[in-house]
DNA sequence: TTCGGATGCTTGCAATAGTTAGCGATAATT
DNA sequence: AATTATCGCTAACTATTGCAAGCATCCGAA
């Protein structure tokens, strides 16, 4: 556990636009992405509208995250996955890998998450 | 693995129904249990109406079911989840990378495995 | 400047989720 | 037999989701 938590307290459209914005991706791009249109994404973001599960399952494909991630921000499903460090656990127990598979992907891993801080915190 | 699908091909509402036989519930008594109103059940164990995620989460709470595997009944998280390999559960499940990142991770860890599994078979 | 395109947002409207009231059937009690 | 209670379901309604059309702003090119 425990890397440090962005914020406890984010809402569901809270983190789709983060998402959204880490991927690069305009309110059109990603509505189209999903297949929903681009006012109700919008909405959805702002908290205006609570989307079906139908919908929240689109948005998980269009954003690459998990939907029990997605689920896990709406408060729906319980908090008791969504780790974010578990990459590293993950990669460091997997006997598949060879020790140095392993190095390449946890460095890439560290670095993407360097840089997302930097550029968050602008 | 995953428990044992009872049926490959049976629908959210077949599914609820069954289980709140197993449970001895009337549906009258489910529905106060959930907080949703008797006829609604059973419209949804019917298959005639799609409840949202909260409904939902209130039914797996009053059957005492993951609501993961509610969700993957309704057809709305994907089974394959389960199966995928912890690292890439874990990187799907990491809300500070972008889908992009993501994508480049699991493409790294996917590649590797490849060229493992080759050389492992000469 | 003026135009064209991309950005996010507001506004009605159609479709569907979810409710309250109540019906017909069955079963147990008096 | 009559009453009472519980069973699941129908019907009619309200509330909310999700959409198409369009507005206002900004930015780069002519």
């Amino acid at each position: 556990m425990t890397q440090k938590r962005p914020d406890p307290y984010v809402t569901l459209g809270e983190f789709i636009r983060r998402q959204r914005e880490l991927s690069q991706l305009s309110v059109r791009q990603l509505a189209e992405l999903c297949g929903i249109s681009n006012p109700y994404l919008s909405q959805i973001e702002r908290g205006l509208r609570m989307p079906s599960s139908m919908i929240l399952q689109s948005l998980a494909k269009g954003l690459r995250i998990s939907a029990e991630t997605l689920y896990t921000q709406a408060g729906i499903l319980d908090p008791q996955d969504a780790e974010e460090s578990d990459v590293v656990k993950a990669v460091m127990h997997d006997p598949e890998l060879s020790a140095r598979q392993r190095e390449m992907l946890i460095d890439m891993y560290r670095s993407f998450r360097q840089v997302n801080e930097k550029s968050a915190s602008v």
